[in-house]
DNA sequence: TTCGTCATGTAATGGGTTACATGATTAC
DNA sequence: GTAATCATGTAACCCATTACATGACGAA
């Protein structure tokens, strides 16, 4: 129970229990999860797959089980490696979801947490985005304390450097604001709070 | 010349630029001039500064010197060590501040190295500027990409967490936008482009 | 006199990347 | 046949944190 970085573990569980996979493809659908945030490599993913194939929570399947055929008919060729998730290892990966508690609204395991916000309920839901939002204000607090100290004697790019990273912050306190709204409300769609288009078609230069 | 951390190197020296200080006062002015990003710690600051000392950038100056008299007179005290930079030390920041190239741009470095943009040539600022720009922008192009070929199986959470994340990159580009043009209209000073109040004292909640 | 904060440091550990080594398969 | 990409792995290193050890000083 070693306990090798926790985000890369939900994160391989969270994805394998849509379905399963092999090593090379976890990474990218782990990279672009997690879109613009993060980028782990090999060196990271390959020892966590052996850990908790170790941990019986993942185990190697000999090829794609039954849904999907694959776009190429390479079936049993071999050199891949598709793993799949044991009834132990979703057991474990719904008990890490129910965990709440600083860690989870921390930077390094929210935005994870957030994206597995599908398989976890409710309360810990509103739990986590509302322990976050006080980190948040927290954070804000100090900046704001520690610039109206300071601000006289700073330079102008610092202070700029200063203000477009309190407004980042106030940004994102207001994006949980709408969200703890709409958990409130009990809706987990994107059905209200006039949000912007997540079209990927547009943009100047 | 082992490069032990070039941010936090970058960042000591800098600050000593403007005044003799000890390790505890560094490091706090370390971690509010980088406001809401980082947090250094001792166990990261202590063996820079070590080092930095053996590289003979900084050294041990007795007490704190000429302009400013301290709040409490503890003048001569022993306990603190107060660093200084030495002219080799000016000279290696100055150097440091003049190199271009990825690294420049990057996460872990664009923030300190805009911090000190003060000290930069106008030219070499222009350049970190528009190779951050570039930069986000080519995440933007693949996150993008990634979320037209996969957005129809991903769960609402996922898609907002991405919206978001994009969103967010979005909203440094056309920060970048503002700052390069104030830069090529060639003022460093806050005098233009419409941006928020840095006023410290207003919220909700 | 005890508690908080200032102040300096170090050893162990953690979480991750880089660079490398290897080889199969696909596309030209 | 050769280049690109898919695919798996490992060892060496890097940057930073945590936890600890130490002690001085000021305020209650």
């Amino acid at each position: 129970m070693s306990r090798r970085s926790s985000v890369m573990t939900l994160a391989v569980l969270g994805l394998l229990h849509e379905s399963p996979m092999h090593g090379y493809e976890l990474r990218k659908r782990l990279n672009s999860m997690l879109g613009s945030f993060r980028a782990f490599s090999y060196g990271t993913l390959y020892p966590c797959l052996k850990e908790l194939l170790a941990n019986g929570w993942i185990a190697e399947s000999s090829t794609a089980t039954a849904d999907a055929a694959l776009p190429h008919p390479l079936s049993g060729k071999r050199g891949r490696i598709v793993y799949q998730l044991t009834a132990e290892g979703k057991e474990h990966f719904q008990a890490l979801l129910g965990e709440v508690g600083p860690t989870a609204w921390e930077d390094e395991q929210f935005d994870v947490r957030f994206a597995f916000f599908g398989r976890t309920d409710a309360e810990t839901r509103l739990r986590i985005l509302e322990g976050r939002r006080s980190r948040l204000q927290e954070r804000l607090d100090g900046v704001r304390q520690s610039m109206a100290r300071t601000w006289e004697r700073l330079d102008s790019y610092t202070l700029e450097l200063q203000r477009h990273g309190l407004e980042s912050v106030e940004r994102e306190v207001r994006w949980l604001d709408t969200l703890i709204e709409d958990e409130r409300l009990g809706r987990s769609d994107g059905s209200a709070s006039t949000r912007g288009r997540p079209s990927a078609g547009h943009d100047d230069n």
